[in-house]
DNA sequence: GTTGGTTGGAACGATAGCGTTCCACTCATG
DNA sequence: CATGAGTGGAACGCTATCGTTCCAACCAAC
């Protein structure tokens, strides 16, 4: 029904100069839209203030993104929210750390940190933002259980421990520190908290 | 400079009969506002539709509170997010245990649970919501501190160990699962959580 | 050069919350 | 019974955002 172009059948030329998005708009919109959910939350997040940061008229939004929840949903897969595969690294103990790292890393820029702490008090309430980061919650899933299935194979778990509580050991207490109360983590940290996740995990 | 009630050198009389705050309205507002909290978010907060549920004028809620901030801060205080001390139960796991059933217990009111992560994502923009729940974060650590100590003194745990890192692991597990992931956490679950938070103890 | 579809920007009316002000009403006190 | 401070409720003007609509400017394709 929506034809994304001219898409007649007698389209007589495509879209062309002028008459085509400038990356630069979308780009500077989209820089703004997170710039400013980090500043004031997602609820009070007022499109037409995204547009005037971005130096871009409302129009120009409103064209791309029908609607608040849609923007959100069609930007947040774009962002670097996704931990990076670090693959085996020989070891639980190696494993865990990566985990970890990478985990502080996403959590160590303060614009995701507020997004993310948003994000997840605001889902209940839009289910649209459930959807949208469903993958990442399912990337996460999958790696942890990954690691645990290695660990099991080196001999280093028992085939008995529950999957989902070492999913909760493992970005739980870091995303308590860094999201929830404003904490640092450093290297000294880390390594505790490395050496603590592995003795509950052989413990669950 | 402010007078409290008719507190002039020739106070006629004191103020009553209907000239006298009515329990039962600051009590409608009181829950009208955590309900509403609840549904639509703290930023997205209007205390116009908070009166309106109470069935109250709006002066009757600005002759109380004088901004939402301020209403926050002097209600927080007076919901039950206070974990009830549960004393010494003679041992680390039992001590460990406790915490986390009252923790849960907390956690598990749909309402708390979506006003305290609200709570947590908007602490960074406004610094008066920060002082009102210190309180709490402080009791929970001080109540954490001493199940510490007194497993040191007992010689269950080394004096070595660091509590910052062992509060997190307390509840980040448990909150991360209650309040970020929706997830339910049955008798089964907490018991997993008191074998493995006490082994990460013990590795600490 | 002309064309044509899309652009960014500025305006619109509608809706909603804010914080204030005014007013009739209430009721224990004296 | 008369008093009067404090009440709850309705209205005010103001500001901001919403989503839409209109319009001149633009520029590769023909």
């Amino acid at each position: 029904m929506k034809r994304n172009r001219s898409d007649d059948n007698h389209s007589p030329r495509r879209p062309s100069g002028a008459a085509v998005m400038r990356v630069q708009v979308t780009d500077a919109l989209s820089r703004s839209f997170f710039s400013e959910w980090s500043r004031v939350g997602y609820a009070a997040l007022s499109l037409e203030r995204v547009a005037k940061a971005a130096g871009v008229g409302k129009a120009a939004l409103y064209r791309r993104w029908p609607s608040k929840a849609a923007m959100a949903s069609d930007l947040l897969p774009r962002v670097g929210l996704t931990l990076t595969d670090t693959g085996d690294k020989g070891s639980l103990e190696a494993d865990i750390r990566a985990v970890l790292l990478a985990f502080r890393r996403v959590l160590r820029h303060r614009m995701i940190r507020r997004i993310l702490a948003d994000l997840h008090a605001e889902i209940g309430r839009e289910p649209a933002l459930e959807a949208a980061i469903r993958p990442f919650q399912q990337a996460r899933r999958d790696r942890v259980q990954l690691i645990v299935e290695r660990a099991i194979a080196r001999g280093e778990l028992a085939p008995t421990v529950d999957r989902e509580t070492i999913l909760d050991f493992l970005v739980g207490p870091l995303y308590w520190r860094l999201a929830v109360t404003a904490g640092c983590s450093d290297v000294t940290h880390i390594e505790r908290l490395v050496r603590m996740t592995k003795a509950a995990m052989m413990a669950g």
